[in-house]
DNA sequence: CCAATTGTTATTTA
DNA sequence: ATAAATAACAATTG
């Protein structure tokens, strides 16, 4: 499920149950698939007995600061989630990993472990946290910088390109459909055909998708069960796209699903012309 | 049994 | 050599 807003949304909610709280013990799957840059038993011995200083996100990654120089990096796949559950939980089969405080238990839950869970110890960010590209709401993100990228994906549909970690980072799927049907792009255009207006507006409509999700997901104030995507307005595409025979809720036309890039694109016909 | 899934990466193809 | 397309990853659900 986990794009942009959706990250931030469950860093917060673990953040909230636990920031200044000191962890009492770990719990873990231990399976190798998921525990990437060290074994699942340095985690344990690392984080025991520290307590959560600070958490961020940039992209679809998060990072928990442990005690001044403990680094927990999340990215949660397809399916990853984070719970916060009782003190006395006991995680059930997707539950690969639990960090638990006095008062809770801080639940990583992924079915197909598409996700991963990093660990870093030293002073400052791990490397693989600088390398994510600047943020598509930061200063950064120029429209100029969104114009030469197109040029040097000049024959890959915009689709595809906006899924592109590496100048798009946290945009996925649902987003990526968003902006294009606010942008009224056609999925399917090559990014190199897209005039000088049609790049600019398809960089004002990142960030204006960005700036919406983030503050209507991760916005709120309730980050318990079962709010999460609940109060996305009608007016988005996002509450049509998900079954056939969708209405768009600008044109009041059907909507269109297709696969283009290798995803399940919706597109709204009589807005988005190729 | 078949298709589909809001992500990433390795491999293959053009 | 480069960029784009595809397969693979794993598990569940309809």
């Amino acid at each position: 499920m986990p794009e942009l807003a959706e990250v931030e949304f469950f860093r917060k909610r673990w953040h909230q149950a636990a920031q200044g709280k000191q962890i009492v013990q770990v719990l873990t799957h231990d399976r190798k698939k998921l525990f990437r840059s060290a074994p699942a038993s340095e985690l344990k011995n690392g984080l025991k007995g520290t307590t959560l200083r600070s958490s961020m996100t940039a992209a679809k990654q998060m990072l928990f600061r442990f005690g001044s120089d403990k680094w927990l990096g999340i990215h949660l796949g397809m399916t990853g989630e984070l719970r916060v559950e009782t003190a006395t939980y006991s995680p059930l089969k997707h539950d690969h990993f639990v960090l638990v405080t006095k008062r809770h238990s801080l639940v990583f839950s992924d079915p197909r472990m598409f996700g991963k869970i990093e660990f870093h110890q030293g002073k400052s960010t791990p490397v693989w946290w600088s390398r994510i590209a600047p943020a598509i709401l930061s200063e950064q993100f120029t429209p100029d910088v969104v114009a030469k990228f197109l040029a040097r994906r000049a024959r890959a549909p915009i689709k595809a390109v906006l899924l592109m970690q590496e100048r798009f980072p946290g945009i996925g799927n649902w987003m990526a459909d968003e902006i294009l049907w606010r942008a009224q792009i056609h999925p399917r255009r090559l990014a190199g055909s897209l005039s000088h207006t049609e790049s600019r507006t398809l960089w004002r409509e990142c960030r204006t998708v960005c700036r919406n999700a983030l503050r209507t997901i991760a916005g709120a104030g309730n980050y318990l069960p079962p709010d999460l995507n609940t109060h996305i307005p009608d007016t988005w595409l996002f509450n049509h796209r998900w079954c056939d025979g969708g209405i768009c809720p600008k044109t009041s036309g059907t909507l269109i699903r297709e696969e283009i890039g290798g995803r399940t694109t919706c597109w709204s016909p009589k807005r988005q012309k190729l």
